[in-house]
DNA sequence: TATATATATGAACATATACTCATATATAAC
DNA sequence: GTTATATATGAGTATATGTTCATATATATA
Protein backbone atom coordinates (compact mmCIF):
# COMPACT_ATOMS: atom_id res chain seq x y z
CA UNK A 1 0.00 0.00 0.00
CA UNK A 2 1.46 3.07 -0.96
CA UNK A 3 1.65 6.27 1.35
CA UNK A 4 -0.14 8.26 -0.60
CA UNK A 5 -3.31 5.66 -0.54
CA UNK A 6 -2.69 4.86 3.18
CA UNK A 7 -2.43 8.61 4.48
CA UNK A 8 -5.47 8.92 2.35
CA UNK A 9 -7.50 7.01 4.64
CA UNK A 10 -5.86 7.52 7.88
CA UNK A 11 -7.67 10.39 10.05
CA UNK A 12 -5.92 13.65 11.35
CA UNK A 13 -5.45 14.34 14.77
CA UNK A 14 -7.88 16.66 15.36
CA UNK A 15 -10.95 14.26 14.13
CA UNK A 16 -9.37 11.63 16.06
CA UNK A 17 -9.60 13.34 19.47
CA UNK A 18 -13.19 15.12 18.20
CA UNK A 19 -14.40 11.52 17.42
CA UNK A 20 -13.05 9.25 20.26
CA UNK A 21 -14.38 12.50 22.78
CA UNK A 22 -17.78 12.44 21.60
CA UNK A 23 -18.08 8.74 21.81
CA UNK A 24 -16.52 9.09 25.09
CA UNK A 25 -19.19 11.15 26.43
CA UNK A 26 -21.71 8.42 25.01
CA UNK A 27 -19.86 5.35 26.60
CA UNK A 28 -21.12 5.91 30.19
CA UNK A 29 -24.42 4.50 31.30
CA UNK A 30 -24.86 7.76 33.61
CA UNK A 31 -23.98 10.21 31.10
CA UNK A 32 -26.68 8.27 28.63
CA UNK A 33 -29.67 8.16 30.88
CA UNK A 34 -29.32 11.80 31.51
CA UNK A 35 -29.08 12.34 27.77
CA UNK A 36 -31.87 10.18 26.69
CA UNK A 37 -34.04 11.96 29.69
CA UNK A 38 -32.69 15.28 28.20
CA UNK A 39 -33.82 14.50 24.40
CA UNK A 40 -37.01 15.50 24.30
CA UNK A 41 -37.63 18.00 27.25
CA UNK A 42 -35.62 19.99 29.73
CA UNK A 43 -34.65 19.46 32.94
CA UNK A 44 -33.39 20.89 36.33
CA UNK A 45 -30.55 19.11 37.83
CA UNK A 46 -32.52 18.41 40.91
CA UNK A 47 -35.06 16.67 38.79
CA UNK A 48 -32.63 14.47 36.89
CA UNK A 49 -30.73 13.69 39.81
CA UNK A 50 -34.29 12.22 41.37
CA UNK A 51 -35.63 10.71 38.49
CA UNK A 52 -32.08 8.46 37.69
CA UNK A 53 -31.70 8.41 41.69
CA UNK A 54 -28.02 10.02 41.30
CA UNK A 55 -26.67 12.07 43.59
CA UNK A 56 -26.86 15.96 42.91
CA UNK A 57 -23.29 16.28 43.03
CA UNK A 58 -22.57 13.77 40.40
CA UNK A 59 -25.40 14.77 37.91
CA UNK A 60 -23.90 18.46 37.99
CA UNK A 61 -19.90 16.95 37.28
CA UNK A 62 -21.34 14.97 34.27
CA UNK A 63 -23.39 18.04 33.05
CA UNK A 64 -20.55 19.88 32.77
CA UNK A 65 -18.94 17.38 31.07
CA UNK A 66 -21.86 17.16 28.53
CA UNK A 67 -21.78 21.03 28.21
CA UNK A 68 -17.78 21.34 27.70
CA UNK A 69 -18.80 19.14 24.68
CA UNK A 70 -21.94 20.89 23.69
CA UNK A 71 -23.59 18.00 23.57
CA UNK A 72 -26.45 20.04 26.38
CA UNK A 73 -27.43 24.05 26.75
CA UNK A 74 -29.03 25.12 30.06
CA UNK A 75 -31.46 28.49 30.94
CA UNK A 76 -31.93 30.13 34.11
CA UNK A 77 -34.94 30.87 35.85
CA UNK A 78 -34.82 32.08 39.69
CA UNK A 79 -32.23 29.66 41.28
CA UNK A 80 -32.84 26.79 38.75
CA UNK A 81 -31.26 25.48 35.33
CA UNK A 82 -33.10 23.70 33.15
CA UNK A 83 -30.51 22.06 30.83
CA UNK A 84 -32.04 20.36 27.78
CA UNK A 85 -30.15 18.71 24.33
CA UNK A 86 -27.87 20.70 22.29
CA UNK A 87 -26.35 18.52 19.29
CA UNK A 88 -29.52 16.53 17.70
CA UNK A 89 -27.04 14.40 15.26
CA UNK A 90 -25.50 13.04 18.35
CA UNK A 91 -28.85 12.45 20.07
CA UNK A 92 -29.29 10.81 16.50
CA UNK A 93 -26.54 8.76 16.81
CA UNK A 94 -27.63 7.95 20.52
CA UNK A 95 -30.89 6.62 19.48
CA UNK A 96 -29.34 4.55 16.83
CA UNK A 97 -27.23 2.65 19.09
CA UNK A 98 -30.28 1.75 21.47
CA UNK A 99 -32.56 1.06 18.42
CA UNK A 100 -29.88 -1.41 17.50
CA UNK A 101 -29.09 -2.84 21.19
CA UNK A 102 -32.50 -3.66 21.19
CA UNK A 103 -32.73 -5.54 18.02
CA UNK B 1 -44.86 13.29 35.73
CA UNK B 2 -46.40 10.23 36.64
CA UNK B 3 -44.18 6.90 37.33
CA UNK B 4 -46.16 5.12 34.67
CA UNK B 5 -44.48 8.46 31.61
CA UNK B 6 -41.31 8.14 33.44
CA UNK B 7 -40.29 4.23 33.45
CA UNK B 8 -41.59 4.46 29.61
CA UNK B 9 -38.61 6.62 28.70
CA UNK B 10 -35.91 4.83 30.83
CA UNK B 11 -33.65 2.23 29.49
CA UNK B 12 -33.17 -1.08 31.03
CA UNK B 13 -29.80 -2.19 32.14
CA UNK B 14 -29.10 -4.48 29.25
CA UNK B 15 -29.66 -2.16 26.84
CA UNK B 16 -27.80 0.86 28.62
CA UNK B 17 -24.57 -1.45 28.89
CA UNK B 18 -25.01 -2.74 25.61
CA UNK B 19 -25.28 0.60 24.66
CA UNK B 20 -22.50 2.37 26.41
CA UNK B 21 -19.98 -0.74 25.89
CA UNK B 22 -20.62 -0.35 22.10
CA UNK B 23 -19.43 3.61 22.60
CA UNK B 24 -16.74 2.75 25.00
CA UNK B 25 -15.23 1.09 22.31
CA UNK B 26 -15.57 4.06 19.42
CA UNK B 27 -13.79 6.09 22.48
CA UNK B 28 -10.69 5.61 21.97
CA UNK B 29 -8.23 6.98 19.30
CA UNK B 30 -6.25 3.71 18.62
CA UNK B 31 -9.99 1.51 18.06
CA UNK B 32 -11.05 4.02 15.82
CA UNK B 33 -7.95 4.48 13.69
CA UNK B 34 -7.92 -0.14 13.24
CA UNK B 35 -11.90 0.22 12.95
CA UNK B 36 -11.64 2.88 10.04
CA UNK B 37 -8.72 0.70 8.89
CA UNK B 38 -10.69 -2.84 8.97
CA UNK B 39 -13.72 -0.70 7.51
CA UNK B 40 -13.06 -1.51 4.08
CA UNK B 41 -10.55 -4.50 3.88
CA UNK B 42 -8.90 -6.90 5.75
CA UNK B 43 -5.52 -6.66 7.16
CA UNK B 44 -3.33 -8.86 9.45
CA UNK B 45 -2.57 -7.73 12.81
CA UNK B 46 1.03 -6.82 12.06
CA UNK B 47 -0.38 -4.76 9.27
CA UNK B 48 -2.20 -3.06 11.03
CA UNK B 49 0.62 -2.62 13.57
CA UNK B 50 3.20 -0.93 10.98
CA UNK B 51 0.83 0.95 8.88
CA UNK B 52 -0.71 2.59 12.47
CA UNK B 53 3.08 2.71 14.25
CA UNK B 54 1.53 0.79 16.93
CA UNK B 55 3.14 -1.81 19.00
CA UNK B 56 2.10 -5.50 18.05
CA UNK B 57 0.61 -6.18 21.28
CA UNK B 58 -1.30 -3.41 21.67
CA UNK B 59 -3.32 -4.16 18.55
CA UNK B 60 -3.56 -7.77 19.50
CA UNK B 61 -5.32 -6.22 23.05
CA UNK B 62 -7.40 -4.08 20.88
CA UNK B 63 -8.40 -6.75 18.37
CA UNK B 64 -9.56 -8.55 21.75
CA UNK B 65 -11.59 -5.95 22.58
CA UNK B 66 -13.14 -5.74 19.70
CA UNK B 67 -13.83 -9.45 18.18
CA UNK B 68 -15.32 -9.48 22.15
CA UNK B 69 -18.26 -6.93 20.77
CA UNK B 70 -18.10 -8.70 17.51
CA UNK B 71 -17.31 -5.75 15.79
CA UNK B 72 -14.70 -7.87 14.21
CA UNK B 73 -14.02 -10.80 12.94
CA UNK B 74 -10.90 -12.92 11.45
CA UNK B 75 -9.46 -15.36 9.55
CA UNK B 76 -6.68 -17.86 9.38
CA UNK B 77 -4.03 -17.94 6.64
CA UNK B 78 -1.17 -19.87 7.83
CA UNK B 79 0.22 -18.69 11.04
CA UNK B 80 -1.43 -15.19 10.07
CA UNK B 81 -4.98 -13.72 10.62
CA UNK B 82 -6.79 -11.49 9.10
CA UNK B 83 -9.12 -9.11 10.83
CA UNK B 84 -12.11 -7.30 9.27
CA UNK B 85 -14.89 -5.21 10.57
CA UNK B 86 -17.84 -7.52 11.29
CA UNK B 87 -20.73 -4.76 12.51
CA UNK B 88 -21.79 -2.46 9.50
CA UNK B 89 -24.14 -0.68 11.97
CA UNK B 90 -21.72 0.44 14.15
CA UNK B 91 -19.04 1.00 11.27
CA UNK B 92 -21.73 2.92 9.80
CA UNK B 93 -22.18 5.30 13.38
CA UNK B 94 -18.61 5.43 13.68
CA UNK B 95 -18.36 7.21 9.74
CA UNK B 96 -21.48 9.28 10.93
CA UNK B 97 -19.15 10.83 13.89
CA UNK B 98 -16.70 11.40 11.64
CA UNK B 99 -18.27 13.18 9.25
CA UNK B 100 -20.10 15.35 11.66
CA UNK B 101 -16.17 16.02 13.40
CA UNK B 102 -14.89 17.25 9.83
CA UNK B 103 -17.91 19.60 9.63
C1' DT C 1 -28.59 42.29 56.25
C1' DA C 2 -29.78 36.99 57.01
C1' DT C 3 -31.70 32.72 55.36
C1' DA C 4 -33.15 29.28 52.07
C1' DT C 5 -32.76 26.88 47.77
C1' DA C 6 -30.38 25.28 43.60
C1' DT C 7 -26.28 24.29 41.54
C1' DA C 8 -21.12 24.11 41.00
C1' DT C 9 -16.66 22.87 42.44
C1' DG C 10 -12.38 20.72 44.32
C1' DA C 11 -10.26 17.02 46.84
C1' DA C 12 -9.98 12.32 47.76
C1' DC C 13 -10.68 7.72 46.56
C1' DA C 14 -11.56 3.40 44.15
C1' DT C 15 -11.85 1.40 39.87
C1' DA C 16 -11.08 1.10 34.88
C1' DT C 17 -8.22 1.65 31.04
C1' DA C 18 -4.37 1.39 27.63
C1' DC C 19 0.04 0.55 27.19
C1' DT C 20 4.74 -2.04 27.44
C1' DC C 21 7.38 -5.97 28.40
C1' DA C 22 8.28 -10.66 28.55
C1' DT C 23 6.67 -14.86 27.33
C1' DA C 24 3.39 -18.35 25.63
C1' DT C 25 1.00 -20.44 21.80
C1' DA C 26 0.13 -21.77 17.03
C1' DT C 27 1.33 -22.81 12.43
C1' DA C 28 4.69 -23.74 8.81
C1' DA C 29 9.07 -25.10 6.86
C1' DC C 30 13.01 -27.60 7.41
C1' DG D 1 12.28 -33.05 16.34
C1' DT D 2 14.24 -27.55 15.52
C1' DT D 3 13.62 -23.05 13.93
C1' DA D 4 11.15 -19.07 12.25
C1' DT D 5 7.16 -16.23 11.96
C1' DA D 6 2.71 -14.42 13.53
C1' DT D 7 -0.23 -13.65 17.12
C1' DA D 8 -2.03 -13.98 21.98
C1' DT D 9 -1.66 -13.41 26.78
C1' DG D 10 -0.64 -12.09 31.66
C1' DA D 11 1.68 -9.01 34.79
C1' DG D 12 2.93 -4.59 35.92
C1' DT D 13 2.33 0.37 35.62
C1' DA D 14 0.79 4.97 34.75
C1' DT D 15 -3.06 7.55 33.73
C1' DA D 16 -8.05 8.36 33.26
C1' DT D 17 -12.56 8.10 35.05
C1' DG D 18 -16.78 8.36 38.04
C1' DT D 19 -18.29 8.92 42.37
C1' DT D 20 -18.90 10.92 47.15
C1' DC D 21 -18.17 14.39 50.50
C1' DA D 22 -17.75 18.90 52.04
C1' DT D 23 -18.06 23.37 50.74
C1' DA D 24 -18.47 27.38 47.64
C1' DT D 25 -21.31 30.22 44.67
C1' DA D 26 -25.52 32.30 42.90
C1' DT D 27 -30.15 33.84 43.18
C1' DA D 28 -34.37 34.97 45.67
C1' DT D 29 -36.93 36.45 49.57
C1' DA D 30 -37.74 38.29 54.13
Amino acid sequence: MSIEKRTQHELDDETLFVVSQTFKALSDPTRIRILNMLCCEEHSVNDIAETLDLNQSAVSHQLRFLKNLRLVKFRREGTTLYYSSDDDHIINLLHQAIDHAKH
